[in-house]
DNA sequence: GTATATACTTGTATTATACAAGTGGAAAGA
DNA sequence: TCTTTCCACTTGTATAATACAAGTATATAC
């Protein structure tokens, strides 16, 4: 890979993580805050049956983290802890109606804060911006 | 632009905050903790002459989120104030030789932890995500 | 010469994270 | 069976970067 755009990645990360810190730090999207929307996400589009320990491990996050973040949701309305039958131990979290109509709320805010920032691209430069990023995510994942 | 692209964009860029956060928080990546970097790139990239002000504008910040992260800085001896012939209460902000070094050992090490994500990316793509992240970045400004 | 504006510092609060210790149930070995 | 070890989760505490508000000292304007 080229030096130069290792530079640039390096640089424009930095920016970048600088710039989203600032921007969320103090204001909530919508009535989420910024880590409860992942998983409310995440456990809206799993159909609802994981427990912390699995979603921190798919996260990689500490459980303590996922556990506040489950307890914020659920204090809130936006998630119901379902005692595995089985396993004392352990439950599984659900999104409710009320969480499913946040998430919705919170994903147009989200969306249309950056359709804004996004306005003068192209149609081509905003799909490989898309997939470039999610590469790049995945590539996390890959060290384990 | 087309929705889907918005889409992926949305997610995968609080994904990537979510992962950032988690990397940079407890690890400091060299000898510099990830705001101080910034700053000292900015610092000798402008040879120097700018004060927590100005600097605060351009970076977005709160002024007093600057003044820590120099105080911090000089505190390690990586860069010195000077005081303002003309305007007593103004400084300028100058990189020693100590800070130098220090944020070139940093920025290899940052590098090279970039080199090692995108081991298997194409040369292309890795030119393509770099500008596209400039890009990105850039649309920040744009709205004041 | 007094009032206002400006550059900066410092006090306090907030957020998401990690690590460590605690709780209570599960599983395994004697 | 019962005791030990393991596991899912919660809670206490610390950390880092940010913002807002109040304070200090200097500059500028009237």
């Amino acid at each position: 890979m080229d030096k130069h755009s290792i530079e640039t990645i390096e640089l424009e990360m930095a920016v970048l993580f600088r710039r989203l810190t600032s921007i969320t730090t103090f204001k909530k999207i919508g009535n989420l805050d910024r880590a409860a929307y992942l998983l409310l996400h995440h456990i809206a589009s799993r159909e609802g049956t994981a427990g912390i320990k699995a979603i921190s491990d798919e996260f990689q996050l500490d459980i303590s983290t996922v556990s506040r973040q489950a307890a914020s949701l659920e204090s809130k309305g936006y998630i119901t802890r379902v005692p595995d039958p089985v396993d004392g131990r352990a439950y599984s979290l659900q999104i409710t109606e009320t969480g499913k109509a946040s998430l919705e709320e919170n994903r147009q805010v989200r969306q249309e804060m950056i359709e804004q920032l996004l306005k003068g691209w192209s149609e081509e430069e905003g799909q490989l911006f898309g997939e470039l990023l999610r590469k790049f995510n995945a590539t996390f994942l890959g060290e384990g």
